[in-house]
Order: structure tokens, then C-alpha cells, then sequence
RNA sequence: GGCCCGUUGGUCAAGCGGUUAAGACACGGCCCUUUCACGGCUGAGACACGAGUUCGAUUCUCGUACGGGUCACCA
């Protein structure tokens, strides 16, 4: 059975190439039946961020990605968080060392670094300075209490691993330092755990970002010391922000957390990020998370990074928006429709079902309806319509036959209002635009609005509308 | 700088030796229409460059350019 994991540290926010990664984890698992493990990777104390953890386990839960063994819902193969697995790796790494895989090293950081910067070029690689150290002097100074660190030993040659998205990769050994596996603090490094975890994890597909193709290598000879099986591989090229920039926590909106606070829905967020480096075989785009679980597959993953782009992202949760039932889309519009609408007896509903196929995201709702409580001071040549038919005289005439027609009106409602309007245009001789296109200026102050003016007319009711086409009048005689 | 990886329209991308080089977003036009949007139709726009291999290269090979990654007691 297939085994991946997603193996976030706990040191920011996840932005939104840390839950593709997620995603794709969770995909390549559940699309061949296996099973998906969350597993906090905090070796590093130093950079643990207070939070973050939870912040993972929401991201997971909104966006629906469910694992099947973590932290907070277990598993047989526990813990799920490094720090509490910590004792196992020195005596992996103390395994390795009586193998002749790995040896102990005094070197201070000091010296590390008069080597750096000893040499001209960038190439810094460890001089095995205590490699053939002879057995009695490192009992001794383990003996003594010294600091120190356990580093892989390079074997000489090439390694060769197989990548199921880069293909075949080959590297001279010679590239490779002798990495450190345990550090001087006892802690394992980030590479050594992550090994060994994924081992006794069964992890079978090892599934992360491109800029782990370097150090893989050293992973597969690390698995080849221990005599382990050596997972696949799956590397993912990386999501960028810009041609040149990759996409960064600190620029907040591209968190997954932000994309939500900014009115975008959890599913439309899944479904663009699976299509930012992946591409389905059939030519379609909107798919719900369970879809992309039957239909994901590892052909289809791309081998360059991808530019996240806010407007795809934007036209896609306007589909689901869409797409939405009223009542479930209501409720989540509710909030919005409160805080942007706060005159009394608007009808929200209406208001809300104008709106619905005119957004992109939650919020632009506010912006769309901001002319119910105030009416913007617009200016008359709005009233000039190339394409309507409209003049400054022809919308001065209408709006005061509208006003006198109007003020008689009993049935206020819009079917009443739309059929009394366009009678009214019949009778006069003249184009339903030359005298709607007036109103609905007059009504909302805005080149657009979500409904045209028999619309506005009852959703603003009997009184704000007669106002209103009497300020657009005064504006037209001046 | 060494090593590794990548390069199809502005963006996401299909393509796996022979195609008029799909599709989507964005953009222009038209239609529909009480504005906008939706919907429908339509237009412009791409194989980084140079050599090979081949009857034939966007597809294969090698260079060049550009971009990215990596060279930590960080993950």
C-alpha cells in the first residue's frame, strides 16, 4: 500500500505552495488507495514558531485534506511529532558508525568556518579532518565530555536516483560534503531524521519540493548504509510569485489563511493550486477535491514552477460562487451583506442574488452594493450612453416622465415596475434604454450596478427612488 | 563559481517524430440584454537560440542564452 506524508516545520504560515505540496501528497495517496500521514518536523528549536502548528492543522481541515495518521488523531506508527521521537536517531546514527558509514567529529564551529573562509571558491566541503580518528582518542574525549557531531561518510563513486517527475539523475559523490547527522545538541539534522522517520514510517513515495533534488543523493546513500529500500521520489517544481521570485510566507496574500480572509473559498483554492503544475488527461478545469482524488495522476505533474496568478484564482471561485446553491451561498455572503448594506428594510436576499454571478470573491460584494446607503455624487456625463441612445436632454426628460409615472405607482414590485417603465417608453416613442439607462443611473450613481433600474427601483423601494431621480434631474437642468 | 533542474502565447497548460500547435484565465470585437456580469460567437497572441540525428523535428542529442535550485550543527 502506498504511503506518503506531508512533513511540514511549524515555523510560519503555510503559504500557498506548502498546501499544493499537501495536496498532492494527499492525492497520490488516496487516488491509488493508500493512506496520507501528517508529521510535524520540529528539530529546529530555534525557528519554532508558537501557533504554527495549529495553523497547519486548520489549513488541513478547511481545505479538506484529511490525514489518516497525525499528531492530534494517531496511528500505529507514533509519534507523529519529531521532537517526541528524538532518541531513536543517535543510535541509528551509532549504528552507521559501526558500520564505517558515519564517524564522530571534534571539529569546532570555528574551525568550519576558517575553512569556509580559507577557500577562495564556493566549494566548502568538510576536509574529514576527524575521519581516521584512531578509536582510543574518540573514546577518550567522548569520555571527557566533549562536543560533538556525527557526519555521514561519503562512499567514493556516483549515485544515481530515480525521480518520478525529473526522471533519472546522476551525481559524482564527489559533489556531496559529509553531512551532518547528529548535531552537537544530540538532535538529529533535518536530513537524517527525515530518513530515518520515513523508514520506520513505511513511507513509500517520498513527495516534496524541487530544491530537495540537490540533497537526495545523500538520502539514497544514507537508505543504501542502512540497507533500507529506497523510496520513489517525487519531486515538485516550486510555485512562484513572479518569473523570478518564489512565492514567500511573508507576503501574506499568498497564504492560504489570507486567500480565505479576502473572500476566497477553500475549494476553489484546492481546485486552482492542483491545477498550478499538474494537468488532468481530459481538457477540463473545475473539479472538487473527491473528483481529483479518482482522477489525479503523477503524468501529469510538471516539471517547471509555476506563477501563481490571483486572477485565474479570482475567475475560478467566481465558477464555484456561481455554482453555489442560494441558501448555502446566502449564508456565507450574509456577513458581508450586514457590514455593507446597513439601511433598514433592504431586501438582503434580492440583494444577494443580483450579486451572485457578478463576483469573483466573497468581498467584492461590499463594493458592488456600496451605493444602497449612500449615493455616490456622481457626475451627469454618466447619463451620456454612446450604445444606449442617451443624451444629458433625452435622460432629463425621461428621468421626469419616469418621476410623474412613478410617483403614482401602487404594486411596487419589480414586474410591475419593468412593464409600467416600458409602457411608458412605448407611449413616448423612444428606445426601453434611453429611458432605463437614466433611471438606473439616477438610482445608483455608477457606471454599473448588479441589476438594472426596475430592480433597483424596488430594492431602494417607493421613496429612496423618487429622491434619487429628482437629484439626477436637478443634476441634468443646472 | 561547481553541481543539478527547467524553458510552448502575458499567465496556467495539452502535446510525447508528421497536428491548421488544443483548452482555460486575461485582452479586443460581435450577439444577447434595462447597465455590468452571465451565456453564445469570434479575433489577436507561443514552441528561447544554434547545430546535429532523421525523409521529416515543438517533440531525440549536443551546445549557447536565460531562469530556478543547491552547496548550514535550517528545514
Amino acid at each position: 500500500m502506498i504511503r506518503t506524508r506531508f512533513a511540514p516545520s511549524p515555523t510560519g504560515y503555510m503559504h500557498i505552495g506548502n498546501l499544493r505540496t499537501a495536496l498532492y501528497e494527499y492525492l497520490i495517496a488516496k487516488s491509488q488507495g493508500g493512506k496520507f500521514i501528517l508529521r510535524i518536523e520540529d528539530t529546529d528549536r530555534e525557528r519554532f514558531v508558537e501557533g504554527a502548528v495549529d495553523v497547519i492543522y486548520e489549513t488541513l481541515a478547511m481545505a479538506g485534506i484529511k490525514y489518516d495518521e497525525g499528531p492530534d488523531v494517531g496511528g500505529d506508527y507514533g509519534p507523529y511529532i519529531q521532537s517526541e521521537r528524538k532518541n531513536n536517531y543517535i543510535d541509528y546514527a551509532k549504528q552507521l558508525v559501526d558500520k564505517g558509514e558515519a564517524y564522530y567529529c571534534f571539529c569546532t564551529k570555528q574551525r568550519l568556518d576558517e575553512l569556509k573562509n580559507n577557500s577562495s571558491d564556493k566549494i566548502a566541503k568538510y576536509d574529514r579532518h576527524c575521519l581516521n580518528m584512531p578509536k582510543q582518542e574518540i573514546e577518550q574525549r567522548l569520555k571527557n565530555g566533549e562536543e560533538y557531531v556525527i557526519r555521514q561518510k561519503i562512499r567514493e563513486g556516483k549515485t544515481t536516483f530515480k525521480d518520478v517527475v525529473y526522471g533519472e539523475i546522476t551525481v559524482d559523490n564527489d559533489e556531496l560534503d559529509d553531512q551532518i547527522l547528529i548535531k552537537s545538541d544530540g538532535l538529529a539534522t533535518y536530513n537524517f531524521a527525515n530518513v530515518i522517520d520515513d523508514h520506520l514510517m513505511n513511507i513509500t513515495h517520498v513527495v516534496r519540493g524541487s530544491e530537495y533534488l540537490s540533497s537526495t543523493p545523500k538520502y539514497n546513500l544514507l537508505y543504501e548504509a542502512f540497507g533500507w529500500e529506497i523510496p520513489t521520489y517525487i519531486h515538485l517544481p516550486a510555485v512562484m510569485k513572479n518569473s523570478g521570485e518564489k512565492l514567500s510566507k511573508r507576503n501574506g496574500d499568498a497564504s492560504f489563511q489570507d486567500l480565505i480572509k479576502k473572500g476566497y473559498l477553500p475549494e476553489a483554492i484546492i481546485n486552482y493550486v492542483a491545477l498550478l503544475g499538474w494537468a488532468p488527461k481530459e481538457n477540463r478545469e473545475i473539479y472538487s477535491l473527491e473528483e481529483l482524488e479518482k482522477v489525479f495522476n503523477t503524468d501529469g505533474l510538471s516539471k517547471s514552477p509555476a506563477i501563481f496568478d490571483i486572477v485565474k484564482l479570482t475567475w475560478m471561485n467566481g465558477e464555484y460562487i456561481k455554482a453555489m446553491d442560494f441558501d448555502k451561498f446566502y449564508e456565507l455572503a450574509e456577513p458581508v451583506l450586514k457590514q455593507s448594506v446597513k439601511t433598514e428594510k433592504i431586501d438582503l436576499k434580492k440583494a444577494a442574488g443580483y450579486v451572485k454571478t457578478r463576483i469573483g470573491t466573497i468581498n467584492e460584494i461590499a463594493q458592488m452594493l456600496d451605493f444602497i446607503d449612500s449615493l455616490p455624487d456622481y457626475d451627469k456625463a454618466l447619463y451620456v450612453h454612446k450604445k444606449m441612445k442617451t443624451t444629458e436632454e433625452i435622460s432629463l426628460k425621461s428621468l421626469k416622465e419616469a418621476l410623474s409615472m412613478l410617483e403614482n405607482i401602487q404594486d411596487w414590485t419589480n414586474d410591475s415596475l419593468y412593464s409600467s417603465m416600458t409602457e411608458l417608453c412605448k407611449n413616448l416613442g423612444i428606445k426601453n434604454s434611453q429611458l432605463l439607462w437614466p433611471v438606473r443611473t439616477a438610482l445608483s450613481g455608477k457606471p454599473t450596478s448588479p441589476c438594472g433600474a426596475s430592480e433597483l427601483a424596488e430594492l431602494l423601494g417607493k421613496e429612496e427612488t423618487l429622491k434619487r431621480i429628482k437629484i439626477g434631474i436637478d443634476k441634468l437642468v443646472i
